[in-house]
DNA sequence: AGAATGCGTCAATAGTGCTGACTTAATTCT
DNA sequence: AGAATTAAGTCAGCACTATTGACGCATTCT
């Protein structure tokens, strides 16, 4: 007979499997791949006291050079304290600049120097090589499906916000 | 007239495009996609007072049951002060608990109980449907694809111990 | 017996995120 | 013009995850 102990206490010996409706192998393999992903650039990061959070901020800033603070809180979903001391540390190490807003002069806009420039540029493109690679072990349209398929896992309200992104197309002929 | 400030200080004005040999897109949506990804167990994880560690480990156990703490340490890349706090949570509030190890009775071998494995399943049930829908969103062999590509992203040293663990496990011992 | 291993724990620190509240300056609304 | 609102900066405090280094205990290996 198998056991009676119906409490909660007991010991479950046997994984779970696909089987029970949940795509665990992908779930896994997500966590996998992004931890594996960002670990370039952490790396990088820690030589200039930085986190992953300045990555993104440098990131951002460089994609879309003039936007203002409350722009860059929104894309990054974070809270202006948490951008803060992120934000602080970037101006102050030149990597970014501000300029008042021409329009509504409250406003600052953010850019980045060519030292932000090219440190964003040196964050990524081990990022962008782990994923070229990854892409031409995989047969077919990878790139499309991939594309796809990141933008398809983001929450709508949100992918409004990625494809006003300026820059489109590429990467696919470009090397 | 251009600037022609050629200090660092000098604010650039264009963004930063895919042709400067990055991949910027797919770094972009990848952020986004995993963002939005753990955004669901994030928030029920909140109910219990724990964290995106807490899913982690209970991910872990419940996938592979009976593993040693140092396998966990090992699948986990962090340290064993980190998973300290957080596994002994999970012990106290009675998801996981711990057996003697058979052989080596100083190793603890940790099983989720049915609450643990409740718990899992309801963290991973908005991620699953969250992959399923965006593949289902996505034309052809996408899922082929987007598991070869994230994969392909691990770290080579670590793609043996991803295929270790789907269900070929479990028959070498146990009555 | 002595060395090494598996685990738990203590102390201290860093990075990222949160809430709430307050200030300043500039813009908008009435 | 005066009031209300908005953009940004800042202060204080807290939570979670992660780090390094060190020590103790039980068990296993040599």
């Amino acid at each position: 007979m198998l056991k009676e102990i119906t409490a909660e206490e007991a010991p479950i010996r046997d994984a779970v499997v696909n089987e029970d409706g949940i795509d665990f192998t992908l779930i896994e393999l997500f966590f996998f791949a992004y931890r594996d992903f960002t670990s370039d650039p952490d790396q990088m990061l820690a030589e200039y006291g930085f986190g992953r959070a300045h990555h993104r901020v440098l990131h951002f800033v460089n994609r879309r050079p003039g936007l203002t603070v409350a722009e860059l809180l929104d894309v990054l979903k974070i809270t202006k304290q948490s951008l803060a001391r992120v934000l602080k540390q970037l101006l102050d190490t030149g990597h970014i600049m501000q300029l008042q807003g021409p329009r509504d002069r409250r406003q600052r806009e953010l850019y980045p120097t060519a030292r932000g420039r090219d440190l964003a540029l040196a964050l990524s493109r081990p990022q962008s090589r782990r994923i070229h690679d990854a892409l031409t072990e995989v047969d077919g349209e990878a790139r499309k499906s991939v594309e796809q398929f990141l933008k398809a896992m983001v929450n709508p309200e949100l992918r409004a916000q990625i494809d006003a992104d300026p820059s489109h197309r590429g990467a696919d002929d470009e090397e």
